[in-house]
DNA sequence: TTGATATGACACCATTTGGTGTCATATCGC
DNA sequence: GCGATATGACACCAAATGGTGTCATATCAA
């Protein structure tokens, strides 16, 4: 549990698992595009993501492609998340949300 | 955002967390019992928190006391969590719908 | 085979992080 | 007022973190 907080604590490593989640199974050299890092930067992060199980790798040939493991994040809403929500909190952050503009994710 | 998701990501701070979830308004010397750490550390945890706006501060006298502020973890299960959620569970759907007409091919 | 490609494995560096200890200040109870 | 208490404000430190650059290795493709 510890490791998936302490992984979803980089922005960066957050938008590796967006763009995972927008294309599934994308390799180290693609995940590497759109990204002003190294690779060696990329890869560290990756190994993070991996070892928090919220990303499982596949060989294919020389090529190491990234798959998306929603499960954990799944089992801290389950497990953490939910237990702040209670009643007459809920429907304030339902209220604030309402009021908010609609806005991009960060 | 990641002001929250940083915050989340030390194992210390989400005992304090779950310690006000517990009970609420806490003074930073009863926050500091129970834990190891000196009262220097257990500020700079609750500043980041503070900062993160997951605990609010009123002061009575020369008491600090710290109140839960759960929103900024729903807004995260609302706006990020749950759209991985939705992945899990169209995959699950997917994975159901193959076991039961094995002959389809998508 | 040979060269290009995809990645691993390191060594290295600057900054952040989580921690300590010390002294100062404001407030409470007597 | 005075001592005890509750906290702030620093300076300081070691380790973790996020980054780079370089060289090695395995695989693909002509």
């Amino acid at each position: 549990m510890d490791a998936v907080f302490k992984a979803l604590a980089d922005a960066t490593r957050r938008s590796f698992l967006d763009r995972l989640h927008v294309r599934d199974g994308q390799t180290l050299g693609e995940l590497c595009d759109g990204v002003e890092i190294t690779r060696s930067a990329v890869t560290k992060h990756l190994v993070i993501l991996e070892h928090a199980n919220l990303v499982s790798i596949v060989w294919v040939g020389r090529e190491k492609h990234h798959y998306l493991n929603p499960i954990p994040i799944t089992e801290i809403a389950d497990r953490w998340i939910r237990k702040y929500e209670r009643g007459r909190v809920r429907a304030l952050a339902d209220l604030k949300r309402r009021l908010e503009t609609p806005e991009e994710d960060p």
